[in-house]
DNA sequence: TTGCGTGCAAAGGTTTTGCATGGCA
DNA sequence: TGCCATGCAAAACCTTTGCACGCAA
């Protein structure tokens, strides 16, 4: 649990903030903080911090191999699945009936209990949909 | 796409169709497969080219950083999705008409595309959460 | 015999860690 | 002032790659 508000964690905390539906990468928000004097390492320190504190969830994208970030500091986030874009990385908030239904589904059919807050689908949004028609 | 049956790709297909519903890592399958003289860049090579043909499907447990490779041979893979057990790491796969609905209903509550291959959902089994109960 | 696949070791990239220093409360 | 958090650099990991050799066809 964090003690002290160092400027650091203000501007890890801002940026994320920032970029709340998009999965981030540790390597972009080095980059993006590096000219406000952060370090890698406290960019790392802090990342796992935040995500014991479950304000932060570590999730990946399809087929990389790297781990991105995405911060969840909503309530509500606990009751849906997310959908992730391959294209743009966007997050999506799935619909809480479209989601209890599946959950149910699942449950009855495979006796499966999905966890909510690790499980992540990913597929093609609707604007990035459009964009590939267009050209 | 392979010319030759070495024996190093042959055991590793072995392995893999043993553990086919399992989600392996490439440190596991070294290690499992290091007696029989297959190196850790045969392993790594194969997978590769395995997952070029669509016969091995990287995907990435939870909140762990490591990579997981799992067989799919079967066609019938290709239509439904395939829920994860974070506690012992089996594969199950998802009812059909239930893997139609879901996807139905994500187009059209939210316009978004779900790619069957690369989403996998995570939670507890109906055997971890028997064993969970009696502990 | 041909040339693909392997093993080894080195390189590459990401994440973690030890230690002295800096800064928040 | 006390002690947590940072920065730096080294280490630890996982994965990829170059090159010479071995082996399947």
């Amino acid at each position: 649990m964090s003690k002290y508000a160092t400027k650091q964690r203000k501007a890890l905390l801002d940026y994320l903030v920032k970029h709340a539906d998009e999965a981030v990468s540790a390597k972009q928000i080095t980059e993006a903080l590096a000219e406000e004097g952060v370090s890698i390492s406290a960019v790392y320190r802090n990342l796992s911090e935040l995500e014991a504190e479950e304000k932060v969830l570590r999730i990946s994208k399809g087929g990389s191999r790297m781990v991105y970030y995405r911060y969840t500091d909503t309530d509500e986030c606990k009751e849906h699945l997310h959908m992730s874009c391959s294209e743009c990385g966007r997050t999506y908030h799935m619909d809480v009936s479209v989601t209890n239904t599946l959950i149910r589904n699942v449950a009855q059919d495979a006796q499966f209990t999905i966890d909510r807050s690790s499980t992540t689908l990913y597929g093609i949004c609707k604007d990035c949909q459009k964009r590939k028609k267009e050209q």
